[in-house]
DNA sequence: CCGTATACCTAGCTGTGCTAGGTATGGCAA
DNA sequence: TTGCCATACCTAGCACAGCTAGGTATACGG
C-alpha cells in the first residue's frame, strides 16, 4: 500500500522512457517495466498498468511494431521501434530537453536582473 | 485558436513556477500570468484559468498568504510565500531536479554498458 | 500441490491542466 | 458617448494521463 509513489509531474514521461528504452533493443512489456526501473535507479517505477496501455497506444499509432515469440512455453510480445517511432522519440526528447532547460533557468536565476 | 500549445507533460509545473516566482516578490494573479510567460521566454504560457485555481489551492493549504489592495480603482489580491510555502517550493524544486537529472541520464546514455 | 515469478491485460478512479466562458472597472479612441 | 481593449478577478466542466486494483494463465521450485 505505502509504496514510494512517483513524483506527481511526469506527464508524457512514461512514453518517453518506453521509446528511449526500445531504441536500445526490442523488448517485451514485462521486461520494459524492469528496464525502466533499473535505468532510472528506482527513481521512476512504472507499474504494468501504466506501461501496457502506453505500448498499445504507441503500436496503434505506428510508433512500434510487434512480434510474438514463445520462450519456455511463455508467450512474449516484443515491441520494436519503427522509423516513425524514432522520429517520435526524437521530437519528444527534444521538447523535454527544451522544457527542462527553461525551467532550470527559472529555478536557477538567483535574483532580479 | 491555433495557439502554440504547451508541451503535454508539465504536471505540477504550474505550481512550481508560481511558487518560484513568488519567492522573488509578492504578486497578484494577473501579474503572475505574465511573469511566468516572460520568465520562460514564452515557452510556458499558463492561462488565467490555470493560475488562479493553483493560487487558491496553495492558499487553502497554507503555502501562500493574501493581501487585498486597490490600485487605480482596481482590486488586486497579492499573494506572498509563507514559510510553509518556502518549504514546499524547496521540496518541489528538489524533486524536479532529481527527476530531470535521472531522465537526462537515461536519455543521454549513448549505448549499452 | 501450492506459492511465487513470469507475462499478459483492462476497468475505472482521480487529479491536473485546459477551454471557454462570465463579471466588472478604467482608459483611450472614434 | 460609445465602444473596445486592457486590467483583474473568477468558475464550470471537459479531456486525458497515470495510477490502483484487480483478473487470466503458465512455469518452476519447495
Amino acid at each position: 500500500m505505502a509504496g514510494p509513489k512517483n513524483p506527481p509531474f511526469l506527464n508524457g514521461v512514461p512514453e518517453l522512457l518506453v521509446l528511449q528504452c526500445l531504441r536500445e533493443r526490442p523488448m517485451y512489456g514485462y521486461e520494459l517495466v524492469q528496464a525502466i526501473r533499473a535505468a532510472t535507479g528506482e527513481h521512476v517505477v512504472l507499474a504494468e498498468g501504466v506501461v501496457y496501455p502506453v505500448l498499445h497506444m504507441l503500436e496503434r499509432e505506428g510508433a512500434l511494431s510487434t512480434e510474438r515469440q514463445t520462450v519456455n512455453g511463455r508467450s512474449r510480445i516484443y515491441y520494436a521501434l519503427t522509423e516513425q517511432g524514432g522520429t517520435r522519440l526524437a521530437d519528444l526528447a527534444d521538447t523535454w530537453r527544451q522544457l527542462t532547460t527553461v525551467i532550470a533557468g527559472v529555478l536557477g536565476e538567483p535574483r532580479h536582473a
